[in-house]
DNA sequence: GCCACCGGTGGC
DNA sequence: GCCACCGGTGGC
């Protein structure tokens, strides 16, 4: 049985709140601009029900159809088109959070002017009652839905928190058409302390990974896992007090689309190529194309070469 | 040297 | 297969 979808939509409005384009040199702009990043964009009224005309940085790029061929090509890479991750929990109770996938400089290591880093657009999370998907202003109110979703679902009346009066007569704010790039977040994910910001930072597709969380404490200092926010809420006492390390999560969104991240390649020893030979030394001889080298423990490499690590300069397909 | 980004892997 | 964690590395 199919599982109801999310009831939650959240937008991150046209600045990018979390994630600079670019250059180190903007994100690190970006960090010292979040909170006025969180204003985000101003949502239209209920007396201009079409929304998504006030989406900031939406492509409008039809390239793909998803009303013609299901089976069109994927909407990357596109510079151009957009990301949005959403949750559709299996609690009944999904945000969504969405992201485009603007044009940014890639990373000069890897030499692939088309590999792009996507950025998150917008947080959407989908009504309870009407299903369709409603844009958030900022990501502190996404935070606050996302954490609280499952006790308190979302519905298009809530809205009137942030004095946007739309009801669920009203059309969705956002399509699920192939504009952008959608992920599942992961409900009931508590807020940040007061003074910290979780940062989502997503990857290229093809990386191993979909994206990294962190953690900026009130000091500027990224966190990447929990044993770093422990070791440094234990050398910030300052920063630690009432701050529960469970209050961190470091889950990230699934994209929707399985093939956004590699792969992780299968083990088939039939077909493992030695690097390095580790058998006895009266059969060095049998070397021919690579150095030998002993990969075992160093006290018995008997005078071998000890074996380097295999360094990659291409993308694994 | 710092940091953003990425890959790899052990544990489940 | 997923996830938490962390090491590597190239650009700045």
């Amino acid at each position: 049985m199919q599982s109801r979808p999310t009831k939650f939509t959240i937008k991150m409005g046209g600045k990018v709140h979390e994630i600079t384009p670019c250059t180190n040199q903007n994100r690190q702009k970006t960090i010292e601009n979040d909170q006025n990043a969180l204003e985000g964009p101003t949502i239209p009224s209920n007396n201009d029900s079409k929304g998504t005309d006030h989406i900031p940085n939406v492509s409008s790029s039809s390239e793909y159809s998803t009303e013609d061929d299901e089976n069109a090509p994927p909407p990357y890479p596109d510079s151009q088109k957009q990301m949005v991750i959403y949750n559709p929990s299996s609690n009944h109770s999904n945000a969504i959070t969405s992201i485009q996938n603007k044009p940014r400089s890639f990373p000069k290591k890897h030499l692939d002017p088309k590999r792009v880093v996507p950025e998150v657009g917008a947080f959407t999370v989908q009504c309870a009652n009407c299903f369709k998907w409603r844009l958030i202003p900022d990501q502190e109110k996404y935070e606050v839905i996302r954490e609280h979703i499952t006790d308190h679902p979302f519905l298009c009346a809530t809205t009137r928190q942030w004095d946007r009066h739309i009801s669920c007569d009203d059309p969705t704010d956002i399509e699920q058409d192939g504009s952008r790039i959608w992920a599942i977040d992961k409900p009931n994910i508590a807020k940040p302390p007061p003074g910290w910001k979780r940062l989502l930072r997503l990857r290229s597709e093809g990386s191993s990974k979909f994206a990294d969380v962190y953690y900026a404490s009130p000091t500027g200092t990224k966190l990447r896992s929990t044993p770093e926010v422990e070791k440094y809420l234990a050398s910030h006492p300052e920063h630690a007090e009432g701050v529960a390390i469970n209050r961190f999560s470091f889950q990230i969104p699934k994209p929707l689309r399985d093939d956004y991240v590699k792969k992780r390649p299968s083990q088939n020893p039939e077909r493992v190529q030695p690097i390095a030979w580790a058998g006895p030394v009266d059969n060095l001889n049998l070397q021919i194309a690579e150095p030998l080298a002993w990969a075992g423990p160093a006290e018995n490499r008997n005078g071998m070469p000890e074996a380097k690590k295999r360094k990659y300069d291409f993308d694994c397909l």
